[in-house]
DNA sequence: TTATAAATCCACCAAAACGATAGGGTTTGC
DNA sequence: GCAAACCCTATCGTTTTGGTGGATTTATAA
């Protein structure tokens, strides 16, 4: 299951992206159409800024912005950061790889090979899809 | 994540049903072949059961036998019992949606599209294992 | 026929991890 | 001095991962 904490950052992303201007957008702002919990949003935006997604001004007038296009922010990169591995078991995980306890021989395992399957084509599809993939004409 | 639930659950059948012949096994045989908790592999087993994968036999010289051919067991089967949903999201899983709450339109939402495509290619995965699939050779 | 051992079946229960916030104070910039 | 991001902590509910204790069924041996 997707956490809220990605669905909400991915909606927000896609807000600030969708924004014609460059001008920070404050938080109450993005929570209100988004209709988020301002509280949980502010740490996720600050996560968000944290891994360098986005930038920040402080005080009035302040708010958060997109740092780069998002033709060039690839979802695959906003996922690992929000949701963590895209593999479903950290054995077959290419970027949280943990060896598994319970299986002596992992190139033996039948879950093993079908979630290294399951992991290549979720793997396709976010590589594939940019920031910008993800706004849709209104 | 994959639950242990799932992950303990498809490594029991694909130890049934890499059994030569159709002779129940019992759940201590699995369990240690597996290195999985005795009890928690003994509900996992029961649920099985009681969705129509696996039978079982009471008594001494009892245990577990797969009902199926394990080539006529396809995965997507045995995950949507074990797991629940494939979809990451409620408001883009065909078996158990859900509206979505915060969204006036999910037509119009970023996720949903982007979600919709991760269970596509995650379906497909799924529908084109079935049990006898998984069995590696040794 | 009876006893016993082997096995599933069943119904709770509990610790721990995780998710999703809420609250409140601090800092920074205009 | 105000508005906004920043940041830390506490809480609360749910899910996961099992554990306990027994009841029931069956095969087999005495």
């Amino acid at each position: 299951m997707l956490s809220k904490k990605t669905k909400y950052g991915l909606k927000a992303l896609t807000y600030l992206a969708s924004q014609k201007d460059k001008k920070p957008v404050q938080i109450i702002e993005i929570a209100e159409h988004e209709n988020i919990s301002q509280k949980f949003l502010e740490s996720i935006l600050l996560s968000l800024r944290k891994t360098g997604f986005l930038g920040s001004k402080k005080g009035k007038g302040g708010g958060y912005y997109l740092i780069k296009d998002a033709s060039e922010i690839p979802i695959i990169t906003v996922m690992r950061v929000l949701e963590g591995p895209i593999a479903m078991i950290a054995c077959v995980s290419l970027n949280f790889y943990e060896k598994c306890g319970d299986c002596p021989d992992e190139a033996k395992c039948a879950v093993n090979k079908l979630m290294e399957q399951v992991r290549d084509s979720t793997l396709e599809v976010y590589k594939r899809n940019t920031l910008a993939d993800l706004i849709l004409k209104s």
